[in-house]
DNA sequence: AAACTGTTCAACCGCATGGCC
DNA sequence: TGGCCATGCGGTTGAACAGTT
């Protein structure tokens, strides 16, 4: 039988709402579509359901807060919808997906995945399975990245040692190890001002040629250790941070060089 | 008022994954 | 182990609407 497309009905919606309230979802969304005599494929009434019918969704404006918290994890884990979604209550991942695209890309025009974005995003199951779903970004390990081995798809990571017993609560901006030079973290542990005097960034400025790298150090257990140079954490994310706040940060007086790093790497 | 342009949002699509047989 | 199927996810598309000329 030929699947029915296009805009649903009141009909349709108050078919699949009443069902679900009365019998649940069941074992499948093609079962739920047939059983109504819906027409539809089982993906479109599941669709419907949970970016339209679901009860508890917000349809709304969105939140100053959850533009903020938008914009974070999407500079942090990039285009991760579902993730996002579990982090604001009411949310879809489809309506987060397209505030996103028709509004916050625009509003701050600066923000972008970080490098460790695009290489979770490369290394798809870090951002996309359900069981990371509930994985709070700040609980991320800290991990940095030689330009060899990020070069080398798949490759594992040399890991970076941190001192401090306590979890790294803390959003970084990851970049990949480049000339060996200090590569840039920037922790957090809640929203922190930025003040001048503690702002340490160290990066290598483009256009110049880097020192030659220096041999790679080993820690007890022989894995490779960087130095790694951290900042306070501003508010907001460094990506999305307007240039001449950026400024603020000892070194990030040249901003205008180092955006297009990013795009680089 | 009509034509055009830009924006928003819901539906659809392709791909990846996991469960089952 | 491999095939099939349902589901989850992110990207794309297109209709509807709003704003502008």
């Amino acid at each position: 039988m030929m699947k029915k497309k296009g805009k649903w009905s009141k009909e349709e919606d108050d078919l699949i709402k009443n069902h679900i309230e009365k019998y649940g979802i069941g074992h499948s969304w093609q079962a739920l579509s047939n059983t109504l005599g819906l027409r539809r494929c089982g993906r479109s009434c599941r669709s419907r359901w949970l970016n339209y019918l679901r009860p508890g969704l917000k349809h709304g404006n969105f939140t100053p807060a959850e533009e903020r918290l938008i914009c974070e994890m999407y500079s942090e884990r990039g285009s991760c919808w579902s993730v996002m979604a579990a982090k604001l209550p009411g949310r879809t991942d489809l309506a987060i997906k397209n505030y996103w695209n028709s509004t916050l890309k625009k509003k701050f025009p600066v923000a972008r995945p970080s490098a460790a974005a695009a290489f979770r995003r490369r290394n798809r199951p870090a951002c996309s399975t359900s069981s990371d779903a509930g994985t709070p970004a700040r609980d991320l390990q800290l991990v940095s990245y030689s330009s060899e081995e990020s070069s080398t798809p798949g490759s594992s990571p040399a890991k970076s040692v941190l001192a401090g017993p306590t979890p790294v609560q803390a959003v970084q901006l990851l970049v990949p190890f480049v000339a060996a030079q200090p590569i840039v973290a920037v922790p957090i542990s809640g929203p922190v001002k930025i003040e001048q005097k503690h702002a340490v960034v160290s990066l290598p400025r483009l256009g110049k040629t880097p020192p030659p790298p220096p041999p790679p150090a080993c820690d007890q257990t022989g894995e490779r250790v960087m130095d790694i140079v951290c900042a306070p954490m501003s508010p907001v994310p460094l990506s999305i941070m307007e240039p001449d706040e950026l400024a603020c940060i000892y070194q990030f007086d040249d901003i205008a060089s180092f955006l297009p790093w990013f795009d680089h790497h």
